[in-house]
DNA sequence: TGTGTAGAACCTATCATACAGGTTTGTCGT
DNA sequence: ACGACAAACCTGTATGATAGGTTCTACACA
C-alpha cells in the first residue's frame, strides 16, 4: 500500500520534494501568514497519501530554510521572515572555498552603501539612537575586540534595519556569520591602537551622518570604511 | 539505549539540530570541498549515537539548503554552491506579504547596478556574447511574453555571472523566482507594443555597453531599466 | 457562579525495524 | 583483457511504538 498520489508535479524526484511543494502551495493557496498553523503531520500523511516519515522530512526541510517553525507538541506554523538559512549557505561557500572573503566584502559594500543612504533618509529617531549607541559602545570597549566586533555587527544590522527594507536587513544578516569568522583578522592587522581607533571613529562618522539625515555623507563614510577594511584583509594575506 | 552524546552544544533543542551542527563541522574540519562524500547514514548513526531517523532529517535539512546533494544508493556529497534555497525564502516572504515586490526591486536595482558595472569590466568575450544573445532573443521573440521573460531572467543572470563574483550571481538567482511571478504584470502594463520594444532595446543598450567595456554607461542603462520597471509595477497597482 | 486543576485528546520527537530499489565493486568465466 | 553477474552497501519509504509536550475540557471545590 503506497499508491502514488500527491496531487501533481513529481518534477523533482522523491516523495519528499513533492510533499514540500504541496506544503508551500498549501501556504500560498490558503493565504497563510506568519504564525498561522499548518495541518498536523498525521493529517498531511492522509492527505498526501505518504508515510509520516516523508511528511516529517518535508517539514524538517522547510524548517531548515526557516519557512516554518516547529516545536514539540505543537503543530508547525508559518515562520516570520528569517534568512539565517542563507547565512549557512554563505558560510558553507566560504569554508569550501567556493567564495572568497573579499568577494563577500564586495557584496557587502555594494549593499551597505545603499542601506546607509536609505537609513539616513528613513531612520526613525529611535533607530538613529540605536546606531549611534553601537558606535559609542565600540569606542568604549575598544580594548576588548570580541565586544567591539559584536557591536560592529549590530551596528551594520541596525543600519540595515533602519533602511526599512527587510530584504536588505535579511542579506546583511546573512553575512554576519562570515563576518564573525574574519573580523578579528582585520582587527589585528590594524597595527597601532591609533588605527583601531580611527576605524571606530569611522563608524561614529557614519552614525552622525545618519543622524543628520545626510545620505551622501553617510555613503561616503561607509565606502571609506569598507575600502579600509578590505585593505586590512588584503594586508593580512586574505585573497 | 539512547545515551546523549553528540559531542557538544545542544544549544538549539533537538537532536536533529545537533546532528546538523556535527555534520557541517565535519565538513569544515575535514576540509571537504564540493563533490566530496560524507559518511554513510549508518556511520553517522553510530558516531553520533542517534537513530537513523535523526540523521536522515539532518541530512535532509542540509539538502534543503543545498549544502549537500543526496541521491538514492549513493552517499551524500558536499554540494556546489547553490542558493535556490534563498529563492524559496524570498518567495515565501513575498507570498506571506512580509516583503513587497517593490522592495525586492530596490534590492535588485542596488545589486545589479554593481553587477553590470563589474561585468563591463571583467566579462570574457564569451560572456559578452551570451549577454548580447539574450537581448537579441528577447527582441526576436517579442510577441511571446513567456519566452521574453525567460531570456530576460537569463540576461540578468548572465550579467551577474560575468561579474565574476559568485555571491552576486547567487543573490540575483535568488530573485529569479519572484521575478517569474511578477514579470508578466510589468509587461502587460507597458500598453503599447512600442513601449515593450523600448524596454527590450534598453536591454540591448546594456549589452552593448558591457561589450564595449563601459561600466558607467552600462550602469546608467541598468538604472534606467529598473526605474522604468518599477514605474510599470506601480502603475499596475503593486505597492 | 467562578475558578483551578487533573486528565483526556492530540501532537511532535525519537527509536527500531523492514523491505524495495539504486550503486558500486569485485569476481569469475570466457 | 574484458564483460556479465552477483554480493555488499546505501538510500528511500513505510510502519509501529514510546516518551514527552500542549491544549482544551469537564469536574470538583470555593
Amino acid at each position: 500500500m503506497q499508491g502514488r498520489s500527491l496531487s501533481q508535479e513529481d518534477a523533482s524526484p522523491g516523495l519528499v520534494s513533492a510533499a514540500i511543494q504541496a506544503i508551500t502551495q498549501h501556504i500560498r493557496t490558503e493565504g497563510l501568514g506568519p504564525g498561522d498553523l499548518l495541518p498536523s503531520e498525521a493529517d498531511m500523511t492522509r492527505r498526501l497519501n505518504v508515510s509520516r516519515t516523508v511528511v516529517r522530512e518535508a517539514l524538517r526541510s522547510l524548517s531548515a530554510m526557516r519557512l516554518i517553525d516547529m516545536s514539540a507538541g505543537r503543530r508547525a506554523s508559518v515562520a516570520k521572515l528569517d534568512i539565517s538559512a542563507m547565512s549557512m549557505v554563505i558560510e558553507h561557500g566560504v569554508t569550501t572555498e567556493q567564495i572568497s572573503v573579499q568577494q563577500v566584502y564586495d557584496v557587502r559594500r555594494t549593499i551597505e552603501m545603499r542601506t546607509v543612504a536609505l537609513a539616513a533618509l528613513r531612520r526613525t529617531d529611535a533607530e538613529a539612537a540605536e546606531i549611534a549607541d553601537r558606535a559609542r559602545l565600540m569606542r568604549e570597549n575598544c580594548k576588548k575586540p570580541e565586544i567591539v566586533m559584536e557591536h560592529d555587527i549590530a551596528f551594520h544590522e541596525a543600519i540595515a534595519k533602519a533602511s526599512h527594507n527587510p530584504v536588505f536587513a535579511l542579506i546583511v544578516n546573512a553575512f554576519s556569520g562570515v563576518t564573525r569568522r574574519t573580523w578579528v583578522i582585520g582587527w589585528r592587522t590594524r597595527a597601532s591602537e591609533a588605527e583601531q581607533l580611527k576605524m571606530i571613529e569611522g563608524h561614529q562618522e557614519i552614525a552622525r551622518a545618519i543622524g543628520a539625515g545626510d545620505p551622501r555623507r553617510a555613503a561616503e563614510h561607509m565606502a571609506e570604511h569598507f575600502d579600509k577594511s578590505v585593505k586590512a584583509l588584503i594586508d593580512a594575506g586574505i585573497a
